[in-house]
DNA sequence: CGTGCATGTTACTTGCGGTAACACCAGTCT
DNA sequence: AGACTGGTGTTACCGCAAGTAACATGCACG
């Protein structure tokens, strides 16, 4: 029949682009993210026309590359989010599984974390905004979700939860891009660092002259 | 005199500079992050090689150009931070120079915010942490600096202050740039969200269901 | 068998970063 | 004066990567 049929190709395809995208993964993985085109077709044993089938065009394979990595990493971040403990213990989780994604495959943070390079291909408008990598708008908004759900913020909640959401997310990604370059102190560290500072202890902290402290 | 005689050709070549840094903020103002050295050639009245001879490469095209906004935006920065107010007060104004001049330019910001792309040349080691702009990581250290000289934050207060300073200005930096592309509410609105964050209100917040909240 | 249709290829165009080689126009040294 | 030097400018090119057109092949269906 016709739908089987169509099944049956559909499944090959799809069997097909996951092959291209493991590849595509392992290059990234080793070239960062000035992976070429023709690279990624030739780990794949295919040529570039092909990638262009399946994904259109590079922003096309980002795009899926990304949204596999970013599921798998939003997966991590939802369990660290959903364990059995104190707010503040479950908080540090997900800081810590954040990092340790990081520090574990660099590239592929790096590679995920580029913006789209913007076509040049018209509509450039004003389409500032979409600046930002796709993964930490995800992070963001997921987490602008979880603290919507469950935290009792009186009215005006929501938006705020979305700020602070989007708000930690970069605080996390900022500060774990600058340890990843310096390595100024352990991850544990970095992890109890960040968690003080959501913490109030910002403004809790003395002034240390005489004047109008900071 | 040899040293008259240099100084006139050092002049005479640092004008030349800033004309051609004038006009590649031009076209960046117009073009975006992808304006392309042609362009900013043919909008200075002159050829490619002329760009290279002074810049060495577009790398240091975008170093140059990102030095003076992000000196001139550092300095409205340091403005509001030495500001004789309250911590809160300052804070805020702080947040609000950084979302205001964003808002303001959003091309240059974008251009700013872009990384440095990687060159193909050679030396693409394992340079992971030249990721970010410069423009955050100078940003980061300043309020790093900042922070460690007025605040008493007892022992480790140094490595302390330099999380805090990246992490707030990553979450300053996220935050802006989703609510630039989204504007769910006004600067003012913004601005009150993340300085709620940074005084503890995620910490303080009481929980909304009868499970162990966020 | 011919007709689709997906899959694969080679070979090309376009555009950009970057460079080599040459041309001009000061002043300087002998 | 005339060769030498150094900065400014040009045209014309290289290399490389994104993206495309046009052609070839294997396999199902009527």
């Amino acid at each position: 029949m016709d739908t089987t049929q169509r099944t049956d190709q559909q499944r090959s395809a799809d069997r097909r682009r996951r092959e291209l995208l493991e590849a595509a993964d392992r290059v990234v993985l080793r070239d960062g993210p000035q992976a070429s085109m023709n690279a990624i077709a030739a780990e794949a044993g295919i040529t570039k026309p092909i990638l262009y089938r399946h994904f259109g065009d590079k922003g096309g394979l980002y795009a899926a590359l990304a949204k596999r990595h970013t599921d798998a990493l939003l997966d991590s971040l939802r369990a660290a989010l959903d364990a059995p403990a104190e707010r503040r213990e479950r908080v540090e989780a997900t800081l810590d599984t954040y990092l340790a994604a990081i520090e574990a495959r660099p590239q592929v943070y790096r590679f995920l974390m580029h913006p789209a390079e913007g076509g040049q291909p018209g509509d450039q408008g004003f389409d500032v905004g979409k600046h930002s990598a796709p993964l930490l708008r995800r992070m963001g908004e997921e987490l602008a979700q979880v603290i919507e759900e469950r935290l009792d913020l009186g009215p005006g909640g929501q938006q705020l939860a979305r700020v602070w959401g989007h708000g930690i997310v970069g605080m996390m990604h900022a500060a774990g891009d600058w340890w990843l370059g310096e390595r100024p102190c352990s991850r544990a560290e970095l992890v109890r660092s960040l968690a003080d500072l959501l913490w109030g202890r910002l403004a809790a902290a003395g002034d240390k002259m005489g004047g109008p402290g900071f």
